[in-house]
DNA sequence: GCATATAAGTCAACGTGACTGACGTAAAGG
DNA sequence: CCTTTACGTCAGTCACGTTGACTTATATGC
């Protein structure tokens, strides 16, 4: 419990910095980061990924929206639908993100070894919802 | 990075209920978490621990000793610290909270198998700044 | 013994990101 | 055609983090 709590704690803050920069806060990086990994997403999808409320998703997406890190469009299939994609200045924001937690990740990772990870992901995928795992399955 | 924000997410979602009853949050559980794990802690330790301000810990801090889950006393050795310690009620609500937690981790460490966890353990290590590793040194 | 440093508590003001509940609109589908 | 679904939005609330400044008590070094 305690190494879940440090880790989580260490593996966000260095992001709390870049955000703060450009005035956004974690959840700006939960929406950019899901919807950067699943382009076109729906944001009924995006909501039951977050487990937050419409109204909270609201102010956050619009926002991303706003000031152009995220498009949306009709789904082509489905008039009601809008289809959430990064645009490139998303993009580039995320990876900003991302670069600072894949590294420390990556770290991570070398000096355990590949036997280590198997283990570290098969125990997170434990702790993890079961109707949530599907999400990992790898081809 | 996927697997850490879901595992995190679930992991807190069932003592976020067992809080709400009690009209506490998340901030209230760290505090009586690590009080719980260290007793006769200082405040300063433990906002080092937590990384919040005083102010931030002081509100919660100063409510869970009002309604009696953690008691102050003066430090014999050094006058200027009150350690922290749990009540037998802090500690009831403590062992409440942790019981769900340690009953996913317990369920995500059989299903997985020793070396899987051993693995887990190593990786979560290594993304903990290397300040606090020390803490989780084992004897 | 006095000056500085440390531990803790407090006041005031503020921002983000959650929440509930209700309502409106557009599109889909039986 | 009527119901359901997807989305957006208005209004109000709360938890929990922030900064900055100030006070009090105790320790400690010169």
């Amino acid at each position: 419990m305690e190494l879940l709590f440090f880790a989580y704690r260490d593996f966000t803050t260095e992001c709390d910095a870049i955000l703060a920069s450009y005035g956004f806060g974690r959840a700006h990086h939960r929406v950019v980061y899901f919807v950067g990994r699943n382009p076109d997403i729906s944001v009924t999808a995006l909501l039951e990924i977050l487990r937050i409320t419409k109204q909270s998703l609201s102010r956050v997406l619009g926002r991303l929206v706003r000031e152009g890190f995220v498009t949306t469009r009709q789904d082509p299939a489905d008039g009601r639908r809008r289809l959430l994609t990064l645009t490139a200045k998303g993009r580039s924001l995320e990876s900003r993100l991302s670069a600072t937690q894949r590294a420390r990740i990556a770290k991570a990772y070398r000096s355990a070894g590949g036997v280590a990870v198997e283990g570290y992901r098969e125990v997170l995928m434990g702790i993890i919802d079961e109707a949530d795992r599907r999400r990992f399955e790898r081809p």
